[in-house]
DNA sequence: ATGTTGGATGTAAGCGCTTGCACCTCGGCC
DNA sequence: GGCCGAGGTGCAAGCGCTTACATCCAACAT
């Protein structure tokens, strides 16, 4: 079963045997057919545990992510998974749920078994990179306010999302946009709100900038718009831009109780694009954020780093988000057209 | 960095260095404090990967997956997260895509990386097992046709929720129940299937039998809807069950082209409880599979199997699929209700 | 015939850690 | 006072593999 045992039986040093199963060195014909011969005979597989303690090498990568829920997360693995299938790495998965600590004590339980790592955390602040034991481990950032002090990083364009959106709401000639926000410590929410008012004070729309609370619930989507139309409010803005689509559905939800006609009477837009969003009605107009695009970049540069520890220089980069609209903005009629075919939603 | 620095700057041997970093044998109190003060102040990390060659552990689990993608596998992943994290396991993934070569070769990879593993794979046949190199490590399957032989498996009870779903139908008053199918070569679909014509069997409503082919893609309901609407056809049946919540999307699309009323003029079921599922209109009547339960259980499972190799034998065992009654059945008013509020979308 | 290759193979020293066993040092006991 | 036991520590042999270096030998050049 090991090495020794394959080496014993061809009547060969390990050396030779270690060789031929890397395809390394000189060896001659004969030997290796023969040693290949009881290799298989005996079903010997390589312990890669032990290969990587000898070459000081995984071909692993660690990822850290702060939760393994839904679809959002599922993307991003997806995409990682990809690319690394793609150069032949191994990923060794980990959801980090609680405090700086706890992804401290993962990042360190994973010294010896991967060669790098991917890091989405909230707690992946630049203190905690500059403390703890990433430190002598290549690390790439997902989605981080850390801008690269010697970890690469890649963000998604929320920001620039925002701005997208809200041009496009004002192109179609709405005036006074409100905003649900997201929770206010969230990296992805606070941009997207930074977005909305600096686009707001671009095109001069400050007068109609209302900002209402949200957490990324759908509840609280709904809620936000309850309490944009009622009765004591101010005038109804021309459109709500909701920080990501749980709570633009969750908004539609309200507004159809109230038999307000989206887009007719109340443009609605998200951020996210998850899969519901064209299947509502009216279908929502969002943002798009190409997530398996970021994980698979994202591994991609780590990579590279492994490679070539100091080849290039920490970057920071940016996934655009990309405009997708539909009808809840208003700028197109509502048709209930069938919707482009989906995936299939089972896969096994 | 190592052991060794850790014990020569402390002046004691590895071996009692070793023993206070894992709280091992006798130490006395004033040693173990100053080899931690010396581990602490050198920023020694244990390296996992030299641990597990030498105690033979690896406190992980190779999970494989047909496919990294969609709702369906991020949940069976959360669920298996879950349970290995609250065992201290951690968790090699990895999406096969392929052929029974390729997970052979995932599988011999994995060699020394884990202590078992956790197999979803549609090339996962006995003779695959028997064959290949997982027969020396502990195993569990899930969702695969193989009764085990010497793994335990891990089943949805496609079979079973699937004659609920009929049993619920005609319950409901309708006699002729038509069904669209999965693929052919995919065992949810023929499990699925077969609890179809079992349950109409049982039930004295074989007349009503009728299948019509589909993918589980939402194309292939909205053509198999398309085809029972056909003017050339016979009568419309009271109910079309669809294999999956996807193909039952796409009929509705197709009945609500055509003017049909779901469920009035037709009731329309699915099976899988996919998101979406909730948010259409009607609301759709559907079986829910446990999909996080099922990699949480198939994860205790192996763990005890690691823990105790022969402690219980291989056993096969069901996880139930659950009737979840909405609108789409007929059962009840099709009202336009706000669904309960929806779990965030994104965490980060 | 002797020195020189260079291909084929073996030797053995690690990689960083764990652990059975041996060893030493005491306090306590008869 | 010698013996025992036990707590505290070190020694060294692995775990399974890789790889630099040494060795050997046939073939070849001079």
């Amino acid at each position: 079963m090991t090495l020794k045992d394959v080496a014993r039986e061809a009547q060969v040093s390990t050396a030779t045997v270690s060789r031929v199963i890397n395809g390394h060195g000189n060896v001659s014909a004969a030997t290796r057919e023969r040693i290949l011969g009881v290799a298989e005979r005996l079903r010997y597989v390589p312990d890669s545990g032990a290969r990587s303690l000898s070459t000081g090498l995984t071909h692993t990568i660690g990822v850290l992510l702060p939760d393994l829920y839904g679809e959002f997360f599922s993307e991003i693995i997806r995409g990682i998974d990809q690319a690394a299938r793609g150069r032949g790495l191994h990923l060794l998965l980990s959801g980090v749920h609680g405090s700086a600590a706890e992804a401290a004590r993962v990042i360190r339980a994973l010294k010896g078994r991967v060669d790098g790592l991917l890091i989405m955390s909230p707690y992946a602040d630049a203190a905690f990179l500059a403390e703890h034991p990433a430190a002598d481990t290549p690390a790439v950032l997902m989605n981080t306010p850390v801008r690269g002090y010697r970890h690469s990083a890649f963000c998604i364009d929320n920001r620039g999302g925002a701005r997208v959106m809200v041009g496009h709401l004002a192109s179609v000639g709405h005036r006074r946009i409100a905003f649900i926000s997201g929770p206010e410590n969230n990296f992805d929410a606070t941009e997207r709100l930074a977005g909305y008012r600096e686009a707001l004070r671009e095109l001069g729309l400050e007068a109609g900038e209302r900002v209402l609370p949200g957490d990324f619930s759908e509840e609280s989507g709904y809620r936000a718009a309850q309490s944009l139309l009622a009765p004591q409010g101010r005038e109804w803005p021309d459109a709500v831009f909701a920080a990501n689509d749980m709570m633009a559905l969750g908004s539609l939800f309200a507004f159809n109780e109230a038999r307000v006609g989206v887009p007719t009477d109340i443009a609605l837009t998200g951020v996210d694009d998850i899969p519901m969003a064209r299947f509502v009605s009216p279908p929502l107009t969002t943002i798009r954020v190409r997530m398996a695009e970021l994980g698979a970049r994202a591994l991609e540069r780590l990579a590279s780093a492994i490679e070539a520890p100091d080849a290039a220089p920490a970057t920071t980069e940016t996934v655009s988000a990309e405009l997708v609209v539909r009808a809840s903005c208003g700028a197109r009629p509502p048709l209930a057209s069938h919707p482009r075919p989906m995936r299939s939603g089972r896969a096994s």
